[in-house]
Parts: structure tokens; sequence; C-alpha cells
DNA sequence: CTCGTTTATCTTTTT
DNA sequence: GATAAACGAG
């Protein structure tokens, strides 16, 4: 008697949901990679082996499920709750062990921190956090007066980030990634240990960390040997973009590979600039023996045979040879098309008419997307959407969380949390007026006579920041005792009179946001915690036409943020040279990773799927400043491929690339 | 000496 | 269009 739901599942999918289980009992089996490529329904196949798992008898205490994004776990466990609930009629509200590396790390170093070393109430820095302690360091060391050129804090955090997550040496990451920067290798080393000193000194761990003292206290045979008992099975989605630090954590969580799933697809890895290599999936199964059993899944359901077609098309023309090809039942006459447009005002333009029209046409706005290699790129279209009342919402522009006066009202948080936390300090404390990087040095520097707490009321108040001073100390002691969610208005209260940046109005309603934020969280730490990990969606600024849940919207998005998802329609931006593929992709493996991220983005599209040609382009020249280029048509699609796109032109334009009247006359016709 | 403002430089992608 | 060094005022 075997359960109904496998029989909606094909073959291949099957066979990957079914591993591991017989006669309806789940044992942990050797290791299995699943290579499933874009549309052949991995996120199904992932929800249903999930699923089965549990219906046959796996604790769900005992599963660890590693995702990209917090979101992509969320929706796993909800399919394969509801696969559950109908089948058994058991409820499964919540796997205990589910996000991303980072968070479930997070979640474990909480557990295990005296272990290891680590006081358990650390707090977490983000990216830009963690960009302004290494800035502080880089002064401390002098290196911003004394040396010309010396790499600004954002590179040197790459550089850093890089080296922890590539498990390799500095000069190894210096002589790939970074040449630029060799000449500062022996200072770049000292910047870094006293950088790991300062986060040691501060009670903070940043990104990295998360991942590098889960993979060291696996090393730690009594910890390591708890863990892997209470992982019976471990499932990895996305695995093509992993990174070697996380194989290793992998490893060492699982040596001999038993209970462990791992699923992705080697034609769609695109963030090397983390550190992920493809040489982590590619190599799975001979890290093993026996080694890993392999299972591909290529039956696409998403895209249309002509998509589909030209998808693979791109893919082919890549060096490297992939390790599957999709086909899919989907007939249709319509073909991609490739639009040329005079500029990139037609291209906002064009775009925009056709949204309208598909819409008229009973495609709804948020069956389609535009996507973009940059987040920038949209600039022009966005105004034009607003113009014209399209509600849309842009994924992976600006986060809520990196706007200058979230960041504010959050450091006074955090710097309360964690009263070592100096970068939040500093912040907090420059927001006075009459208050300057001096100053506020200075304070910190007393503060440390009372480790632990935060005496401000034992500061004598600055010369000039005496006006504002008792209200700041009165507000900082009322934190002592947190009113949570409470206390957040109450510093909102006192933080708006001394915000200094422009648009007052749109930002305290942002703060206003905040709050609400806040208050779906049980605790001060938690929010802290979890708003670093994985950031609310909300975007900040004028967004008069995005209201993202309630309303029809259309999405904006970077390619690298597309990731997962799927649109009837897709649009995708400035298919040209300095766009796609970058500028800055240089070797020859940079430049295959961006031919990935084409073929990542036409393979979102369901049913109509157009790339846009401007033929000027504003681009950056590597050191000159904006030019206007007269850009050509992405290399990637060159005049062999053909046959599998439709071409025309729109906005009047009759330049090089472009096709005839006639062309448009047909184009238009097709839909 | 310290804060706030001006001026020159470089602009990918994200947990 | 952000960021950091240089400049100028107190």
């Amino acid at each position: 008697m075997e359960p109904e739901y496998l029989e909606k599942l094909n073959r291949q999918q099957r066979a990957a949901v079914e591993y591991g289980v017989k006669d309806g009992v789940a044992k942990p089996a050797g290791p299995l990679l699943i290579i499933a490529g874009a549309g052949t329904g991995k996120t199904h196949t992932l929800a249903y082996r999930v699923a089965h798992l549990l219906a046959s008898g796996a604790d769900m205490n005992r599963v660890l499920l590693l995702t990209f994004t917090r979101n992509a776990a969320k929706q796993l466990i909800r399919r394969s709750a509801a696969i559950v609930r109908d089948a058994l009629n058991v409820d499964v509200a919540e796997l205990p062990y589910a996000g991303t590396f980072h968070a479930v790390g997070a979640q474990l170093l909480k557990e295990f921190a005296e272990q290891v070393g680590l006081q358990p109430n650390f707090t977490i820095r983000d990216r830009s956090d963690a960009a302004d302690m290494m800035d502080m360091v880089r002064h401390k060391l002098g290196f911003s007066a004394s040396e010309v050129h010396f790499p600004d804090k954002n590179v040197c955090l790459a550089i850093y980030s890089y080296k922890i997550n590539s498990c390799q040496s500095v000069e190894r990451v210096l002589s790939t990634k970074f040449k630029g920067c060799r000449k500062w290798r022996s200072k770049l080393k000292r910047l870094f240990k006293a950088y790991r000193v300062s986060k040691r000194e501060q009670n903070v761990l940043d990104y990295d960390d998360l991942l590098l003292y889960w993979a060291r206290m696996l090393r730690k045979p009594e910890i390591a040997k708890q863990l892997q008992d209470r992982f019976q099975y471990v499932l990895v989605d996305e695995y093509q973009d992993t990174n070697r630090l996380q194989s290793k954590i992998l490893l060492r969580l699982k040596p001999d590979g038993r209970g462990v799933t791992v699923v992705g697809d080697d034609a769609q890895a695109i963030y090397s600039f983390r550190a992920a290599t493809v040489r982590n999936i590619l190599g799975f199964p001979d890290q093993f023996s026996p080694k890993a059993r392999i299972i591909k899944i290529e039956e696409n359901y998403r895209s249309t045979g002509p998509i589909l077609d030209a998808c693979n098309g791109v893919i082919n023309l890549s060096r490297q040879a992939y390790s599957k090809k999709l086909w899919s039942k989907r007939a249709s006459k319509i073909k991609p098309c490739l639009i040329t447009v005079q500029n990139e005002a037609d291209q906002a333009r064009y775009i925009t008419d056709e949204i309208l029209r598909a819409k008229e046409e009973g495609v709804p706005f948020s069956s389609q997307a535009v996507l973009m290699r940059a987040s920038h790129h949209s600039l022009k279209l966005e105004i034009e959407l607003g113009r014209r009342n399209i509600p849309f919402v842009k994924w992976g522009g600006i986060k809520f969380l990196e706007a200058a006066h979230i960041k504010d009202v959050l450091s006074v948080l955090r710097w309360c949390e964690n009263p070592s936390d100096e970068i939040a300090g500093f912040r907090v404390l420059k927001l006075l007026p009459g208050v300057g990087p001096g100053i506020a040095a200075r304070v910190l520097k007393q503060l440390k006579q009372w480790p632990g707490a935060l005496h401000i009321d034992r500061v004598d108040a600055p010369n000039g920041a005496a006006e504002n001073w008792p209200a700041f100390v009165k507000v900082l002691a009322a934190l002592r005792t947190p009113e949570w969610p409470s206390e957040v208005p109450e510093i909102i209260k006192w933080y708006l009179p001394l915000m200094k940046h422009d648009n007052a109005d749109l930002r305290a309603a942002d703060l206003d946001q905040l709050s609400l934020i806040a208050g779906t969280y049980q605790s001060r730490e938690k929010f802290l915690m979890e708003v670093t990990l994985e950031p609310p969606e909300a975007t900040v600024g004028p967004r008069k036409n995005a209201r993202p849940d309630d309303d029809d919207h259309l999405v904006l998005s970077t390619i690298h943020s597309a990731k997962g998802q799927e649109w009837s329609r897709v649009t995708i931006l400035n298919a040209v040279n300095g766009a796609i593929p970058s500028t800055k992709a240089t070797n020859a493996d940079d430049v295959e990773e961006e031919r990935r991220l084409l073929y990542v983005a036409m393979t979102r599209a369901k049913d109509i799927l157009e790339l846009i040609i401007p033929h000027r382009f504003l681009s950056y020249r590597d050191n000159s400043p904006i030019v206007d280029l007269f850009s050509s048509p992405t290399r990637f699609i060159p005049a062999s491929l053909n046959r599998y796109f439709k071409r025309k032109t729109a906005g009047g334009f009759n330049g090089p690339h472009g096709g005839s009247k006639k062309l448009i006359a047909s184009a238009r016709s097709g839909y």
C-alpha cells in the first residue's frame, strides 16, 4: 500500500523522493545527489522528499534542511506539511532545524556558545556594519592616512570574506581574485588580524563567522558526535551555490554521507563572487565511498518548447559541459523575442506599454516580471512605471535595513543588547549634534571602565552636546530594562528630531513600519538576530505604487534575486554587452558565470520571454565617468542562435541591429 | 583639536 | 550617486 501522492510524480522525481525508503520505512541510505534543471519541479521534489521521509517514520527533530534563503525554507516546510497532512492527517507544524546555513549556524552557535568560547549574547553584524568595523580598524592602524589608495572598507571586507568562505590563504585570494591589491599583502594581513581581535573584544560575529565557528565546533569530537547523531537526515538545496566552507560543514556533519541529500543544477551556478564553487556539486559523488547515487530530473514543466530551445541554445555555447539536457512537452508557437530600441528611455516606454497590454489581455501584473543584471539598471523604468501608475515591488535593491535612518535606530537597540558593540555605540553617539568621531571615541573609551553594562549616566556631558545629553541618558537608561516592543517607538520619538537625513516624512513612515515589524518578534534579542539574517522584504523610500502583499503588482528583480522564481511573462532589461556580461567580468570563468546568469534569467519565463537591446546604453567604463555607449547585443546570443528568436524593433528604431517595419508588424500580431 | 562641509573617486550580484 | 579624504570654521 503506497501513498497516493507518489503518483503525482514523474519517474525521475519519484526515484529521488523514494530513495532510502523501503516498504514504507525510512532508513538513512548513502548520499544522494539530485541534479534538477530549471523548472523541473525541484522544490516540488524536495518538498515531497521531506514529506515522504516524515510520513515514513523519520523524526522531524532529526531532519536538517538547508536552503538558500529563509523564505525558501518556509515554502518547503509549508508544502511538505501540506502533503503529510493530506496523506496521513498528521500535523507537522514546523521543522526545528531549517533555514540558511547562516541562520542554522547562528542557532547552533547559541546552543553551543560556551563550549566554543563564545558568549551566548553575541550579536550578528550585517555586511555594512562589518565594513564599518573594518574601517575603524583600518583607521586605527593608520592605513587610511599614510597610504595612498589603500583598498577601502568594502574591498578589504570582500577580500577577507572571500578568504574565509573559500578556505584559501590571503596570498591565493589576492593573486586570483583581487590582483590589484597584491601590493598591500602584508598590511592586509595585519588588518585582518586586528579585525578578528576586534570582533572578539566586542562579542560580535559577522556572517562568515557563523559558518567558520560552526565548521570549527565540528572539529571538537564531543560536539561533532552529538550533532552527527542528532541529524539523521541532512538536505541541502541549491548546492551549486555553496562554497568550500559550507561543504566542509556538511562533510563534518555527515562524514560518510549517510542520510545526506543535495539538490542543485550546475548550469545555474551564479554566486562565485561569494566564493561558491561549482566543484562542490560536480565533485560531490566522489567524496564518498561508495560514491553518491545521482538522479537527474530533466523534464521541464515550466517553459514552452520554444523558450526552452532558446535557453538550451544559450547554455550549449558554453565551453563547459553541463550534466543534463532539458525538454518540455509544452507546445507553443511563440518564440522568445529580441527587441531593439533606441535608448533606455525607449526601453522603459516599450516595457511599460507591453506590460499594460499583456494585463489587458488577461495576464495580471503579478504574473509578469522584469529582470536585470544590476539593481540600478531599472531606474528609468521605475520612473516610467510610477508615471503610469503600475504597482510594482523591487527585489534586490536597497534593503530596508540598509537605509541610514533604520540603521540609526537599530544601532540603539543593538548597543543596548550588547554594550561592547562599539560600532553601534559609535553610530548612536554621532547622532547627537556636537558629537563627531573624536568625542564619540572618547566616550566609548570611558564606557569601557564598566564592562558589560551601558553606564552612559556616569559619563560627563561632552562640551557642545550638553543640551541634548540629559534626554539621551534618559532614553538609554530606560532601555536597560527592556520593554519589548514598546521601546522601539520610544527610541524613534527621541531619534526623529535628531535625524540629519532629508525626506523626513518618508523616513518617519519607514520607522513606523519598523515599529510594526519589531512587534512581530518575541524579544529584542530574537528580533536583532533574525532581522540581520533574514531582512524583512519591505522596501524603503518612495513607494507610492508598491503595495507588497495585497495588490496585483509587478516584480522588478535582479537576476540573482529571481533565483527559483517563475512568471508567465518575463522581460530582460539591457541584454547588451556591458550589462550581460557585465564589464566587471574579465576572466574566462567570470564570463561563463555571466552566461549562466542569462540562462537563469531566461529560464524564469513560462510563456512569454522578451529581451530588450537598447542601442545606446549608459555604462561605466573602468576608470572614466559615465559614458554613453553604442552598445551591441549580448555576445551570448550570437547570430548562430537566430533561429530560436524572433527579432523586432520598437520606438521607431532603424539602426544597424534592427529589423524592418515588416518584422514589427508580424511580431506584434504574435500575441 | 574637533565638527561639519566640500570635493574627488568609482558604481554587480547577497547570506 | 555613494563614500572618503581634504578643507574650512569654530
